[in-house]
DNA sequence: CATCAAGTTAGACCAGCTGGTCTAATATAT
DNA sequence: ATATATTAGACCAGCTGGTCTAACTTGATG
């Protein structure tokens, strides 16, 4: 009934151009508006395979989420964060990180807008529970870690702070998309630094206001 | 041909249905995925009225659009920012109204992201490009008198800082408004105080980092 | 009052798309 | 040769924005 396993022995080359196709099409349309007809035209496969790979819409999306969190989980950077000294520093690292890999898979963060749109409208939704769970736990995570040392405040509820970065991230992903702003190493440095002193601005601990 | 007159002549309890209607549809979906039959149905009227009214779906989402720039237009706060000597303080003071005024048009930030997002799509469409004017030319304009003031940084591309402005104000929108947060006016100004905060620290010249 | 034209409305209808189902054909392995 | 895994694509109901005709209302004119 599941047919996720027999994905996952389909050959490569094809199983990255399905995922590349409902990748870009989900990440530009949101789930709702994706087409899966397109999807399928674009991946060059026929709707009788897709129906053989995937349950249904919501499967292929959860496919392609589930694709991104490997990829993402492989860099763990994110270990590390605030276990050294310099708590921002560690930021800064991981923001670099993210920006090369958003350069190799550009889909990455319009997904995650998916994502959060999806999850908001369907709140009841049990299967995305634990997705986005990993994805907040994150931001979370470091937010919790970041009080604990005194550098993040603790005047706003987590959860805020944690739209707040999410959308301070993307605006500043869509802005370095349309500038082409990251063809260099310098560059994707320089655009880390300011995402990581937009972070600091909104999340550091003050008693000057 | 354009129906636009005919629709002001309209009985002013319909016309308002008809606008609240759409409003809430465009708001909660954007305009691609609003229904527009769903709209008619929840607003009481035919097809061949709405026609009749209306070119067709952008003509009905313009119609919103330019509802809402007069109800904030005629709130003339926004001339008066930074004529005084407290900058930070002018712009509270059109947070409080700003809040205050969703609260009493619910769809209107909805709106306003539909809108941006429509722009995105169809950035040569000519017809939106005025009402986007609008739009920007606030920000843009506290920006460049922040600027002016020597209170707001400028390291950063002001349509950068804008986009960062709006996205921010959504976010908390978004909150107070599931969290029901904005009951009292005591609330209202609690949390546009924070909205400002926010402004500020994103936005303020700075040294020491 | 009757007549006639203009303004207004209702909703049947259309092509085009959607996600999803089903069957029949083909490839593969035993 | 046979059973099973895989694929193609015709097909479906349900929706979409938009068109069109026929009926109804209104108001002016005789």
């Amino acid at each position: 009934m599941s047919p996720r396993p027999r994905f996952l022995k389909l050959d490569k080359n094809r199983r990255e151009s399905i995922l590349e196709a409902a990748g870009e099409e989900f990440s530009k349309f949101g789930f709702e508006n994706a087409s899966l007809n397109q999807i399928i035209k674009r991946a060059g496969i026929s709707k009788g395979a897709t129906y053989y790979y995937f349950d249904d819409k919501q499967d292929l999306f959860m496919t392609v989420v589930d694709h991104l969190m490997q990829v993402f989980n492989k860099e763990d950077v994110i270990e590390a964060l605030g276990e050294s000294g310099d708590f921002w520093g560690d930021i800064e690292a991981y923001a670099v990180n993210s920006f090369k890999l958003m350069r190799k898979i550009p889909y990455a963060k319009g997904m995650m807008r998916a994502v959060l749109e999806f999850t908001r409208r369907h709140e009841g939704s049990i299967v995305f529970e634990k997705t986005m769970e990993i994805g907040r736990n994150l931001s979370v995570k470091f937010i919790e870690r970041g009080q604990r040392l005194g550098e993040v405040r603790d005047d706003l509820p987590t959860e805020l702070l944690v739209e707040l970065m999410i959308a301070v991230d993307l605006v500043l992903d869509r802005w370095t998309l349309e500038n082409q702003a990251l063809d260099s190493d310098e560059e994707i440095e320089a655009w880390s630094a300011n995402l990581v002193d937009l972070f600091r601005r909104i999340l550091e601990k003050r008693e000057d206001i």
